[in-house]
RNA sequence: UCCUCCUUAGCUCAGUUGGUUAGAGCAUCUGACUGUUAAUCAGAGGGUCUCCCGUUCAAGUCGGGAAGGGGGAGCCA
């Protein structure tokens, strides 16, 4: 059926070689007839036949193979009876080899599962050398398995992290779409280098041998290169996303992020992937209900829908827990974090109480603050941060309205703001763990408040026009934040290191696979 | 970029005040066993002690440098 389509499709396509290839597969049935593990392990039903495919885990007592496909981190169990296959195919049985096999399946006679398969056919796909395959059926650390990023899908704890991953993902876009949010794609390759969100990857096709073409001055000219100027990486689609919103109300990007910072952190990528809705008739409070409620919605939607690898990613860490000292473990496990997170209301502060709650607090006075807490207007540390959420509220923090001095052009000035302490309508969402896991604001919509910022701090005017644009002709009050995908994934799975949660990641002197 | 720690078998790690042939567990291989759950039991193979330079009669061990990695900080999401 399906090849049949293909071919009436898109005949050009068509070559002996592939009508081979298609007969090969009809004749083993390869795809159309396979059941996935997932589906076989919801049932206890037994006794009917049916064929798997899969990657093998372990081989255990000439009998037992333990296969994984990927569609959930539990194994089936196939016995491959005793004296019915040949010596030769049992020795292919390796871990990481990939086989095909066709049976019935029964009640498992064994007690560590419900089914089992018994084969009367298997057939490997795909050998494995187990000399040389370097997932052992053992553990391994995630510091050895992420320089061997292309394999470690096979793992258990990569198995669930990605598999939560696309979860979250799924959901994100759910969330948007029940409320009627229009996905909008923003550009990867941008010309705005006005918004200093971080330092930039250059996009050019010039020549770097020393050819390219000069100015007079003897800088490159850009007017020569692709695009007729100098074009990088998108550190945000934030003002695109501002533009989208004057028009359709509410909208959302949700794509990769480039920023050439040189960070060599546990929760920075070169290349990251965040979610930046945009709402136009939103202020301040509505856009932190929105983030709010989103970030609940989001890890609702994992807990139910991924209830086996959020069990699995909570014993890992719980295990990994033990190892730690005391005082550094967390005081809940995951699930409960978890749980408590979408049950409970995120904390709501303003920056001016931070700085009265930390300049206060005994952890100041003993002075165990790297950075003591004085003065009002200093921007707050990591240390800062993770005080306010992990010791003195014990739950996600929205840290609002900060000092415009420390924060970006675009956010609105608040109004009737004490002589001295000119704030913005700026918040950020503190996540235990984790730290920062949302930035956003209210914008300034005030066209004659946004050209004084921005001529105050530098920004040229003229490279946003079109931004400004916004404000000539029907602004309007809007709102909107970023969220950091990773971050996202990382709080969910447990895992604290964000260079395990991207499958391919990207960091300073490091681009691999 | 800064601070700090680490680098010994395929993996995870021991390795004493510098001293003869560098060890263990797991993995791998061979054999036994056969309803196992990271099977078990017995045996075997497996090392440029990250690299370079130095101190010393002698360096895995001490000193200097480089590379790679972990954790923390800054930048932020």
């Amino acid at each position: 059926m399906q090849f049949n389509t293909l071919i009436e499709c898109n005949p050009s396509i068509i070559t002996v070689n592939t009508i081979a290839y298609i007969c090969s597969l009809k004749n083993r049935h390869m795809f159309n007839k396979r059941i996935k593990i997932k589906e076989l392990l919801v049932s206890d039903v037994a006794n009917y036949q049916a064929t798997v495919m899969g990657w093998v885990r372990t081989f255990r007592n000439n009998q037992f193979i333990a296969l994984n496909d990927g569609s959930t981190n539990s194994n089936l169990q196939i016995v491959a009876e005793l004296g019915k296959f040949d010596d030769a195919l049992l020795k292919r049985l390796t871990t990481g080899a990939c086989i095909k096999a066709t049976g019935e399946i029964i009640a498992s006679l064994g007690k560590g599962q419900k089914v089992e398969l018994k084969a009367t056919d298997i057939e490997i796909l795909g050998d494995s050398d187990a000399e040389k395959f370097p997932l052992q059926p053992k553990k391994h650390s995630l510091e050895f398995l992420r320089e061997i990023a292309h394999l470690r899908f096979r793992t258990n704890t990569f198995g669930s992290v990605f598999r939560v991953r696309h979860a979250l993902a799924f959901a994100v876009h759910e969330f948007f779409n029940k409320k009627g949010f229009v996905y909008f794609h923003t550009p990867i390759i941008t010309a705005s280098d006005a918004e200093g969100a971080g330092e930039m990857f250059r996009v050019t096709t010039l020549p770097m041998d020393g050819t390219a073409p000069k100015n007079e001055d003897g800088s490159i000219n850009y007017k020569e290169d692709f695009f007729g100027r100098s074009t990088n990486l998108t550190v945000s689609g934030q003002l695109e996303g501002e533009l989208a919103a004057m028009a359709f109300s509410d909208i959302y990007t949700f794509g990769p992020t480039f920023r050439a910072e040189n960070s060599n952190t546990t929760r920075h990528l070169a290349e990251f992937w965040m979610i930046e809705p945009e709402m136009a008739f939103h202020d301040l409070e509505d856009n932190a209900n929105l983030a709010e409620e989103f970030i609940k919605y989001v890890i609702k939607y994992a807990i139910d829908n991924n209830k086996d690898d959020l069990d699995f990613l909570a014993q890992r860490l719980e295990e990994e827990e033990k190892q730690k000292p005391q005082q550094d473990r967390s005081e809940m496990g995951l699930l409960d974090k978890l749980a408590f997170v979408v049950n409970n209301n995120f904390e709501r502060i303003t920056y001016s109480e931070a700085i009265e709650i930390l300049r206060d607090c005994n952890h100041n006075k003993k002075k165990k603050f790297q950075y003591l807490i004085n003065d009002w207007g200093v921007d707050l540390q990591s240390e800062h941060e993770r005080y306010l959420v992990e010791k003195h509220f014990k739950k996600p923090v929205i840290l609002t309205n900060y000092p415009a001095a420390i924060k970006s052009f675009y956010m609105r000035m608040d109004d009737n703001c004490a002589p001295g302490r000119q704030t913005v309508s700026a918040m950020d969402i503190l996540a235990p763990g984790i730290g920062e896991i949302v930035g956003g604001s209210q914008r300034e919509e005030r066209l004659d408040k946004l050209t004084e910022r921005m001529e105050a701090m530098h920004i040229p005017a003229e490279e946003l026009s079109w931004y400004l644009d916004t404000r000539r002709f029907g602004s309007c009050p809007h709102a909107g934040f970023g969220l950091g995908f990773e971050r996202l994934v990382q709080f969910v799975t447990g895992m604290g290191n964000i260079r395990d949660v991207i499958p391919f990641p990207r960091f300073p002197k490091s681009a691999e696979f």
